[in-house]
DNA sequence: GCGGCTCTCCCCATAAATGGGGAGGGAATA
DNA sequence: TATTCCCTCCCCATTTATGGGGAGAGCCGC
């Protein structure tokens, strides 16, 4: 492994917050000497944060402007676990131009590429790096430190994960006939079915939803269901 | 980067189905010289699929009896983004115990890490490197090879994921109405209170959840959510 | 400019889920 | 042994969700 990750990785240990998120990708880009890097998670739900190099301005424009919901770059890792190359991406549609147009006109490199990062219970986060070159270099530069780029993503996230405090408190314990019944919910089984399918009365299965869904926390049967869900419990 | 990986990657290429998959697992487990390694797609609909080393018998009975929904390393890697060792997981509870036991009696040795891969669209796998020694020179290998097995996790992911053709079957792509209904009703509202939320008429948010159910393929409003979630599609 | 998609609103009637009771037997655990 | 879960069954009435219609306005890409 390359001097430079470690580098990176030292520095990554004292980040605690944003800030030290933020310090950790300045230093990780003056290492290999790119434009930008950003690492940049994305909820489904809208919410964004972000720790990077970029302008400001640039930052503000896209946030105010939730311009992820139709970034081709963001869009494109959403379904890929591959990277992705940005000059491959489909830029033809209005908005997408448009962006680009202001990316450049912010200080962004002509080139790029961003790497999908997924994470347990749907998280979801790019991590980017962003430079200024020709073709050729371009890709000799991702060929000789794409694995590395490729850990640091990864440490980056991991720590990033902390910081944000993803991992929730501890998981109450469903009972294998709650995890049944809730698993058969999840499958789009009513509880009329469900209940046939597991040779019990509804009523019997009522009681079991209720008791998950006390247990879970939920206000009805779908969010205990989705709790169940995305703290891992059941899985479809 | 060390030869090893490169070699793992060269046999990697090659792989066009599980068999080639298989091969180059085996070749990995040789060039480390572990006991068993196993790359376990378990696939949200309960489905399963594994590229593995371990004994035949065991992997029968372990697909049989689904131990997968038991099975603490599987659960704990689902709600996680850094490795898992083995030694640290709860084993306490009796299913658990006699999953380990029998996973002992069937060839595995006493050391093990697994790392947690989620993929797009909720996919999820594990990769296990399992190995017969003492804690000292477990924790010396893990931390000699640790980074290489990650990315050596990935790429086998990224072929697996080109094998199964997940990559390919993008997600339905839901309104900004139709996420913001889902997501408030994975959060527990019922369809008054989040038509309230959203500003609109109950009626409305009844069509957005309509439609964002017949894109998913859901049978009721749960199962949508439930389909959105573990594609990732909204987040809790 | 046209077609497609999204967003918004409304009607009807029926099916399904919910909330809150109670009760007995069995297995595991402390 | 006592206690604590878990599994199973049933009643009531009420709220909520579902299924299947229709319709107009706005935005965007081809």
């Amino acid at each position: 492994m390359g001097r430079k990750l470690d580098d990176v990785l030292e520095g990554l240990g004292d980040a605690t917050d944003l800030a030290g998120l933020t310090a950790a990708v300045y230093e990780m880009r003056d290492c290999y000497d790119v434009e930008h890097l950003v690492y940049h998670s994305v909820k489904s739900s809208g919410d964004q944060w972000a720790a990077l190099t970029y302008d400001p301005t640039w930052v503000e424009d896209y946030t105010r402007n939730n311009l992820q919901t139709i970034d081709p770059v963001v869009l494109a890792c959403f379904n890929r676990f591959t990277p992705v190359d940005w000059k491959r991406l489909d830029w033809s549609s209005r908005p997408a131009r448009a962006l680009l147009g202001e990316a450049v006109a912010s200080g962004l490199g002509n080139q790029g590429f961003s790497l999908p990062i997924h994470g347990p219970s749907g998280h979801f986060a790019v991590f980017t790096v962003n430079h200024c070159s020709g073709d050729e270099s371009w890709a000799r530069f991702t060929g000789a430190h794409l694995n590395e780029i490729l850990l640091a993503a990864h440490y980056i996230n991991e720590r990033a994960l902390l910081i944000e405090g993803v991992g929730r408190g501890p998981n109450p314990s469903l009972s294998p006939r709650e995890t049944d019944a809730l698993t058969l919910l999840a499958a789009g089984r009513s509880r009329a079915q469900a209940a046939e399918t597991l040779r019990i009365s509804e009523h019997t299965l009522r009681v079991y939803i209720e008791s998950a869904r006390f247990k879970l926390g939920g206000t009805n049967t779908t969010h205990a269901v989705a709790n169940a869900l995305a703290r891992g419990l059941i899985c479809l």
